[in-house]
DNA sequence: GTCTATAGTAAGATAGAC
DNA sequence: GTCTATCTTACTATAGAC
């Protein structure tokens, strides 16, 4: 076969992240992974030397991005804080495919008290994002501890619905999640 | 060594969960589960013919019936519905180890879309669990569609706080939540 | 950059002694 | 009921050709 890429790097992670939420760390084997990215193992092992653990990292970074720098940018832009709102539902929404896509950080979170570094990042990512949405909230005249508890629940809601929605095998869980989110944002 | 049995069978239940709940389905081996009881692969085989899908099986299904038989369980007692309230919340709270215990559901949910028997029973317990917060509730004297809307949002609130102390690496998240369980069961 | 081939290891599972 | 020993398969990882 060539000597280049057969696959651009936004699209195999966008594969590995699909094997990942799917199948969890432990559960997502390189086999599987190889499959999803009509690539050999041998050649994951040449974009990511480190292995598994490193696609997993990748994959939880380029998440990250998205969340922060599409999904709740969505929060800081202009507009009334109601249109900020449903602008970030409708890139959450797409993001978590209305509830059939899994979550990574749910999935890590779930699976990974083994890897150090995973561990870490996800706890900072998840940080990342509730201080995102508590920012949003306190420009939007909360006060700091109240939109500091309101960002809690509303990240805890979201995973809880995640989970939800993988237990009951219906995506209606995250879509009365989305429905509620600006109320849940917002209610006095 | 011996021809009785080294461990009684809900001390086995008990080790077999943790390793589940600490380290997922497909993270946990044969090997460690050998290890959290103190017995060789073969004898786990010998009360598992089946291997791990059994022993998940029979866990999940313990934790099922504690679940129902002794922490839902004290919002059927005779008492006011703030104590059934309470006496629910604390036997809760001890199940969860406070929130340094993870959920077995939830790791199931996130793990296991393979095996189709653990995912119906996992769907069949989230809904008796959520049916007997709902029944509850609508014995407090809320409306049926209020009931079983109040009763999922605790069931995510639940499973998001899990996620949200392992990814956090806290069992804070859990015991808030815990807080505000009877503010969010009986609110108006 | 991708491949085939293969090494080495850990996994799930079984047979048979005690 | 538990053990040791073993089988087979699947997994991670590496070496080297193209």
């Amino acid at each position: 076969m060539g000597r280049h890429a057969m696959i651009s790097d936004s699209e195999l992670m966008q594969k590995l992240s699909v094997v990942f939420r799917h199948k969890g760390f432990s559960g997502a084997s390189l086999a599987d992974l190889a499959a999803a990215t009509n690539l050999k193992r041998a050649s994951l092992y040449h974009r990511f030397p480190e292995g598994k653990s490193q696609m997993a990292m990748e994959v939880l970074i380029a998440a990250k991005d998205q969340m922060m720098n599409y999904v709740l940018a969505a929060l800081r832009e202009d507009a009334s804080a109601e249109i900020r709102i449903s602008r970030m539902t409708e890139r959450l929404n797409s993001f978590y495919l209305n509830g059939e896509q899994g979550c990574f950080l749910n999935v890590l979170a779930s699976n990974i008290i083994q890897d150090n570094r995973l561990a870490s990042e996800v706890k900072l990512i998840l940080g990342l994002l509730i201080g995102e949405i508590e920012y949003f909230l306190q420009q939007t005249g909360f006060s700091k501890t109240l939109a500091q508890t309101r960002a809690q629940r509303i990240m805890m809601l979201l995973q809880g619905s995640l989970v939800m929605c993988r237990g009951m095998q219906s995506s209606k869980p995250f879509q009365d999640f989305i429905k509620n989110l600006k109320d849940e944002l917002l209610k006095q």
